[in-house]
DNA sequence: TTGGTAAAGTTGTCAAGACAAATTTGATTT
DNA sequence: AAATCAAATTTGTCTTGACAACTTTACCAA
């Protein structure tokens, strides 16, 4: 079936047939394919080669890996998450009719701030804490997120594990913000951060850095996101509301 | 030097190793660091596994590889480039002050469109356009534009080399986008593509569809933008200007 | 001196085996 | 029938060698 003397490689070989069968029917959307060790029994090569077809197509996002269970078809198309407006994390989940679940990573602390250079905070204090979201389950995002000590005095005391934190400025701190600035970067993800979001160290992650502005101070409020975009397409909306 | 017993990886001690030589000054920044066979050598280890040791500094920004030439500490930071405001692709560069050249991989044409079923000119005729953005030399953008066929007509007989395209379609259509979506993934870029960028096809790209509506038709440009975040940092300004 | 060419050196790609970790399944026991 | 545990299955990680493609260097000839 395959033919090693071929100039294209074994594994893209074993990837077209693949993807060719998925089209055809024969690997339905959510089935699973067979395993890495049978492919590679079938077509008399070894399993790391067989593993590497595979990753061709997690990589165009038509199969999904599930550790000691199987490699499957992907079942469904990404949904949209209209994360980067600005309204607001939470509330861009719930606008969209998503059922959301927010997890407390890390309680809101005051402390000293030494890991990220580019952290404004860094060498100060600031309040700290990380939260984790789940659609339907599956962790999509997580939030590390840096508040002024002064301005925002006391949002420790306050549970943050439901509750829009752009709403808790704008209704408890009757702030809102005057500008900012977000930064794109794709990263990786390791240890319990890792873990948190169900991703391998080798998975790339959508990193964003937003910095935002008030009129009291400049970068009072920064935060870093980890977003898993092999599950999720993340959106952002242009011009909808008019800023007043 | 290295530990075969120890539970930490050979290919991890190493790259702790030699994160720590440049830490400690004995790589400078932009020198090369030994070559991956040398390390191999060095170490007593295979050639497979130095390269991973240097690919997880690759990975963290530390290192960058030059095929046939080395492997190198990372000069300098990554330059910011504003490019999701919306302000235009090309005067976002030039309001930076940052020396931009773009070419042009792809002329204006007209034609069906059957590639991409999220493209919403799909089955349908459209002027496309690809722009390739370099910096200092460094190839970093690409990007596939779509645009409506009836308003933008004779948009073919316009060079777009080196003027924005937001400032023709306001300066000649006398139009301005009234709104518009973005979406924001990973992607992987391969052929000629990867070729114009640069990039390996394991490359990890931030890849974005950009919708624009305008009052005379929604989605009336369409682009898919390519962004390589290993050399640069792509950032977006928020509320800086208001739309009138 | 200059130009071209060959050689050496470097990173990129392809292919493989062995073991670890997670899940599922099935058998056994209560 | 239910719970528990062990075995089998599956994907994840670590390690390796061999060859290909690209750059740089050095040498030789004009």
């Amino acid at each position: 079936m395959l033919n090693p003397e071929s100039p294209i490689p074994l594994y893209h070989q074993l990837a077209d047939v693949i993807l060719t069968r998925i089209r055809s029917g024969e690997y339905p959307r959510g089935s699973r394919i067979p395993s890495e060790n049978s492919l590679a029994a079938d077509y008399g090569i070894g399993r790391p080669t067989a593993r590497q077809a595979t990753e061709v197509l997690v990589r165009k996002r038509v199969l999904v890996r599930k550790r000691g269970s199987g490699t499957f078809v992907r079942a469904r198309k990404e949904k949209e998450v209209d994360l980067f407006s600005l309204a607001g994390t939470i509330s861009s989940f719930r606008d969209k009719g998503i059922s959301l679940r927010t997890c407390i990573l890390e309680k809101t602390r005051l402390e000293r701030i030494s890991q990220n250079r580019e952290n404004p905070f860094y060498g100060e204090k600031a309040y700290f804490f990380s939260r984790l979201s789940c659609v339907e389950d599956m962790p999509v995002l997580i939030e590390d997120i840096y508040l002024h000590p002064e301005l925002f005095s006391g949002i420790d005391r306050i549970d943050l594990e439901m509750r829009s934190l752009s709403r808790i400025v704008k209704e408890e701190y009757f702030m809102r913000p005057a500008g900012g600035k977000q930064n794109f970067r794709i990263g990786y993800l390791s240890g319990e951060k890792a873990r948190s979001l169900g991703v391998l160290s080798t998975t790339p992650i959508l990193t964003v850095q937003r910095f935002l502005h008030f009129s009291q101070a400049r970068n009072a409020v920064y935060s870093e996101l980890f977003c898993r975009t092999d599950q999720f397409v993340f959106s952002q909306s242009l011009f909808q509301k008019r800023e007043t």
